[in-house]
RNA sequence: CGGGGAGUAGCGCAGUCUGGCAGCGCACCUGCCUUGGGAGCAGGGGGUCGGAGGUUCAAAUCCUCUCUCCCCGACCA
């Protein structure tokens, strides 16, 4: 490809609104554009880097002998409706109306669609196991879609969808999805690890995240600095020792404690008359409103609470769906505990209590008192009634590993590339997917789920893969192999040798660019640097004066001078030497 | 959804408080010059000042409404 019929237009300054660095590389290099908040459009040489992406992960899906399909983007309600998300998925779906009025919405997913696809068609366990997958747009109207292709509301995706006629199907292919995911990420030269994650709106039991770790992902992973145990914080949890009860239960008594509401500021008030408090017998009181619902939450003084789990809990045990969770107003803690805001505690509640596991072992804590400016020293379990225990917190960078039992847990940020499920029967049954069993027994299918972001793929390969000049393209996802900069067009022999150098590679199959404008150096090499192709060949007057041409690698470790006649052989010794870096 | 900020040339911004010729840098076009790290000189083109309404002799500037975009938050207990 000639540089000067390309369309690549590079912007030297940087574009107000991207933060993060994949986004402000990608918006300068001339991939992408914005047309509306988290909606772009993908230039060619984003398209490029796209189609790469998308290259590796149908090579590895078709290698696991699954089936490529493409659904449809607009879905009727009745399929949501059926499968009860229609009510469940909230604002994220995108809902509109046909010119008769009824309901669709643009898919931001396809569990429904491809269920009522193979219902259809599988009618006897000799018609599975089956894996579907595509690659389509998707829309979720995201509450805020930041970050460029990071976050988008349009993005590409990768879903399969598996179906087989028992669990150990479902756990066989589970396993081969997670193969096939490894290599993939490892394909696309990212450094990732998969952790234990929680399942959100798709449901379904077991599930990984596969999380590429950069200081700009949006989601946090703990992970044992010792053993193999990773998760998601939104899923995490650590290793903490029952406390023992070595002292007796003393008696309730009421402190006066003006102004004094935030558990540091409780602690330290009392840290005078009272030195035993710490944080650690300290109980803290929340009063959650999950949906139109008040329940309070007890926590350790030094815990903080995990609405992912604090929902999950009430989905499966209080027959509630898609609870959000949100902090009551100051008159609803008014109205639930009978006294101020700043002050609550599970003492003469009415309310539900639920209280963290960490909550049962301790003894003579201190809470609030549901009385302004007061709070209870020498609170015990049975001063009230607690509903029940969960596991309700979020873990801690530093605390013990609940695997191994000896490591230590570090919290990282990540960013959520893949992420595979195991759904059950969670749409199967719904939609009523069934078939015959060798017995002629009908029996519900099995499902799993499998995606991956194609686009934050590739951001996320940017994230891990630049330097101040721009981005450094690992090889299998560049959008172009070699970069040949003419370093000088007016003197014709730096012209005629690019250009042969240019002719040779082209016909090897070399996907190559050749900077062939009318321009100062500076500004190719710039541009050069800002794209990111892996091999460049830099052909200038000043070193073929003396019979060189120069060869590079963009990530640096590479710069020599050739004679012109050995710049083939060397570019295809290098891209080889790449290619070899990225096997697997 | 709540809070904050911003919409002025393709991009980055000033001008708004205190109403009075719509500006700067980069980019773009022409010419000269220049070719190993986003040069230089000269000339030039380009803006319904996000939109609608209002106040005024006069509005980018003041008032009202509206749209869009960005950031922060959704653990006070």
């Amino acid at each position: 490809m000639r540089y000067s019929e390309y369309y690549v237009p590079t912007l030297k300054e940087i574009p107000a609104d991207a933060e993060i660095v994949s986004h402000k590389l990608m918006l300068r290099a001339g991939m992408i554009r914005k047309l509306s908040a988290g909606i772009y459009s993908y230039l060619p040489l984003g398209l490029k880097v796209i189609r790469k992406v998308e290259n590796i992960v149908r090579e590895e899906m078709n290698r696991t002998g699954a089936l490529e399909v493409l659904l449809p983007t607009v879905q009727p309600a009745e399929l949501w409706e059926e499968s009860g998300r229609w009510s469940f998925y909230g604002k994220e779906l995108l809902r509109f109306k046909d010119r008769h009025g009824r309901d669709f919405c643009m898919g931001p997913t396809h569990e429904e669609v491809i269920t009522d696809l193979i219902r259809r068609d599988i009618r006897s366990y000799r018609d599975m196991p089956l894996n579907l997958y595509q690659i389509q747009t998707k829309f979720r109207d995201e509450i805020r879609p930041r970050f460029g292709l990071m976050r988008g509301r349009e993005f590409s995706m990768k879903d399969a969808y598996s179906f087989d006629i028992d669990q150990a199907g479902v756990d066989a292919v589970y396993e081969k999805m997670y193969e096939a995911y490894t290599r993939i990420f490892k394909r696309c030269g990212l450094k990732f690890c998969a952790v234990e994650a929680d399942s959100g709106a798709i449901g379904g039991s077991s599930s990984h995240e596969f999380m590429v770790l950069a200081s700009s992902g949006e989601d946090l992973v703990a992970s044992c600095v010792e053993c193999s145990y990773g998760a998601n914080t939104e899923k995490a949890v650590s290793y903490r020792e029952e406390a023992v009860q070595n002292s007796d239960k003393l008696e309730r008594t009421e402190i006066s404690t003006p102004n004094v509401s935030s558990v540091e500021d409780v602690v330290a008030f009392l840290k005078n008359d009272h030195p035993e408090t710490t944080e650690l017998n300290l109980v803290k009181t929340l009063i959650i409103k999950a949906e139109n619902r008040l329940v309070a939450i007890l926590l350790r003084g030094d815990d903080d609470l995990n609405e992912v789990k604090l929902a999950n809990y009430l989905e499966a045990n209080e027959e509630m769906e898609a609870v959000e969770i949100e902090m009551a107003s100051e008159e609803e803690i008014i109205e639930a505990t009978g006294g101020a805001q700043g002050f609550s505690g599970p003492v003469g509640l009415s309310i539900d209590v639920i209280a963290d596991k960490s909550v049962k072992s301790m003894i003579n804590f201190v809470t609030g008192a549901n009385k302004k400016d007061t709070h209870y020293l020498n609170v015990n379990l049975d001063d009230f009634t607690v509903k029940a225990f969960a596991d309700l917190r979020t873990v801690k960078a530093g605390e013990t590993c609940p695997e191994c039992k000896s490591g230590t847990l570090e919290v990282t940020r990540g960013i959520e590339v893949g992420h595979v499920f195991k759904l059950g029967q969670k749409y199967s049954k719904a939609l009523n997917a069934t078939f015959l069993d060798n017995n002629g027994r009908a029996q519900v299918i099995n499902m799993g789920c499998y995606g991956i972001g194609i686009g934050r793929t590739a951001a996320a390969a940017i994230e891990q893969n630049h330097d101040d000049g721009g981005i450094i393209f690992p090889l299998p996802l560049a959008p172009f192999e070699v970069h040949i900069i003419a370093v000088n067009t007016n003197k014709e022999d730096v012209v005629q040798t690019a250009e042969k150098v240019y002719a040779e590679l082209k016909e090897l199959g070399c996907d190559v660019l050749i900077d062939d404008r009318k321009e100062r150096p500076g500004i190719k090499f710039k541009d050069a640097d800002l794209i990111g192709v892996p091999v460049r060949v830099t052909v200038g007057k000043k070193k073929l004066d003396e019979g060189m041409v120069e060869v590079s690698l963009r990530n640096g470790s590479v710069k020599e001078d050739v004679p012109p006649e050995q710049v083939v052989q060397k570019v295809q010794e290098l891209l080889k030497k790449l290619a070899d870096e990225c096997e697997v």
